[in-house]
DNA sequence: TTAACCCCGATCAATTTAATCGTAAATAGT
DNA sequence: ACTATTTACGATTAAATTGATCGGGGTTAA
């Protein structure tokens, strides 16, 4: 219980795969997921993601790929997580409120704490950290 | 992301329900359900697997129901989820091996790092303190 | 102008989670 | 002893989420 998806996880792998190369270095979709068997498709929009989000930069055309863009130590883990999944939280009822059961809920506010206890354990860790 | 499933919310909302009565009252599962507009069933199975795991006692029969039974001051959340839904982990990296990329895994130690931080900040928080 | 890339929405498949069903078994009250 | 009320629990079905694939675009170096 409480997973990360596979999403996150090859966005880890792929950060991590192109942390290892030479600064300006671009590595293409395929490269990555050959190495690492994963679907090119959901790697290569994983990829997208990452570039949308000014994580990795894109190359478009022949010899093209990604590259590294933002610095990974200045991503800590809990932007990175909700800006490749959305809401980090426990229970949904951290973010809305369209909870059937929110009206009579007796653990809302002991929720909330441990929310924000991952939510700052996640902030206090770096991507960087993370893929080296 | 990172959300907890029903059955635990449900548990920790039955627990505190429980918590609030006196030492040995009974409660049923009928009332919970009704109080919190959960499925009956559901709830039900969710009472059984904390009476299989000796959290709470059933009492069968008629009047019959359901009371806490351990001290849940000493039960820790970690403990308390994997009881109640398996292994915690952000993957299954950390407890099984059949991933197929693991082989060429270049975040398997960061990872197991993430999930240390994570079962050892359950580990440091108790039922009871949810539930109050 | 073609081949090798990135871009992105839409759809389909697989997995996981939630809910329901059906049948026992226990027991208090009558 | 019978009945109503309750727990026990495996099996099944339904819903939601996640993972993977598809198909049609753009861009650009050679």
């Amino acid at each position: 219980m409480l997973k990360i998806t596979r999403k996150v996880e090859y966005a880890l792998i792929a950060l991590r795969h192109m942390q290892e190369k030479e600064k300006d270095e671009l590595t293409n979709a395929k490269e990555i997921a050959e190495q690492y068997a994963m679907p090119v498709e959901l790697l290569a929009k994983t990829l997208q993601h990452l570039a949308r989000e000014k994580i990795v930069e894109a190359v478009q055309g022949p010899h093209g790929g990604y590259r590294i863009k933002k610095c990974l130590e200045d991503i800590n883990m809990k932007d990175f997580f909700e800006k490749m999944e959305g809401p980090l939280g426990i229970m949904d009822c951290y973010f809305d409120s369209d909870c059937t059961l929110l009206p009579m809920c007796n653990i809302r506010t002991p929720i909330q704490r441990i929310n924000e206890s991952m939510r700052s354990m996640f902030e206090n860790m770096s991507v960087g950290e993370i893929t080296q």
